[in-house]
DNA sequence: AAGCGCGACAACCGCAATAGT
DNA sequence: AACTATTGCGGTTGTCGCGCT
């Protein structure tokens, strides 16, 4: 390593950076930078804006944040359809998914995702569960559905677990308390249930069922659970975790 | 009024790919 | 060819504001 480079590395590491939410003045500082050096080149540009920060954060705030043409707002139904299908096409591909959306970043995209489609994809099963439990119970009942992928039916919305209901899978078994003991949940949610065996603690489990994933409707209570929880009434009888 | 929980969004971190020397 | 710096991506964490008790 030249002497320049070193020099500048150890000015990197005992210069104090500043972290968290950025200010006013340093939007302002950074916004003049790139309008009279153009963007690009984050480390030099960390260097000689004055600004305390790394060329990391500096482009991450410029890209999702004060790049003029970043659209703020909530997003419009047509662009919320596109993430879905983009999203059923490509997975996780956050960035890829953004550019067929202008003017919306890849940040946005990710926690619009994780913060109101799982969420409400995680009720709607629940409630599409409960109409198709119901029917079962009750034959006389020709109004509820038939199986639970009806609900979804022209519902956009449903499209992130389409395909997990397709796999539904409905049993029951009897604990060793004698208690008849119904459930309901998918074949990756089974998958992750012998998963959940295999694990000395339960703290994955609840983490497993934030998510949606690994969880299983008590139809006894009508409540999700965690696998642990699933568990734990096989084994033991009893709901030990509640 | 204070404390708490939750949702939404901003920011950070680690890693891999790529560019430059 | 080997090494270093830079960039970009996806996952995760932190922060803030708001509503509820």
């Amino acid at each position: 390593m030249s002497e320049k480079k070193g020099a500048i590395k150890y000015e990197e590491e005992t210069m104090e950076l500043r972290r968290g939410p950025w200010t006013l003045e340093e939007d302002s500082l950074l916004i003049h930078y790139i309008a009279s050096h153009g963007e690009g080149r984050w480390n030099l540009l960390a260097r000689s804006s004055g600004l305390k920060r790394t060329g990391k954060s500096c482009r991450l705030r410029w890209l999702n944040y004060l790049k003029p043409d970043v659209k703020r707002g909530n997003l419009t139904p047509e662009e919320q359809f596109l993430i879905f299908e983009l999203h059923s096409k490509w997975g996780n591909r956050w960035s890829r998914i953004a550019q067929q959306l202008p003017g919306r970043t890849d940040n946005e995209i990710k926690n619009y995702w994780r913060t109101r489609v799982q969420k409400q994809a995680k009720h709607m099963k629940m409630d599409a569960v409960r109409c198709y439990w119901s029917n079962k119970n009750n034959s006389m009942n020709q109004t509820s559905l038939a199986n639970p992928q009806e609900y979804f039916i022209n519902n956009p919305a449903s499209m992130p677990i389409q395909d997990e209901l397709q796999n539904m899978v409905f049993n029951s078994f009897s604990n060793s308390s004698g208690d008849h003991q119904q459930y309901c949940t998918t074949i990756n949610d089974l998958e992750a249930l012998d998963l959940s065996f295999n694990m000395a603690d339960h703290s994955n489990s609840a983490v497993a069922e934030d998510i949606g994933v690994g969880s299983f409707m008590d139809m006894a209570h009508g409540q999700w659970m965690s696998c642990g929880l699933l568990e734990s009434y096989c084994m033991n009888g009893v709901a030990n975790d509640q």
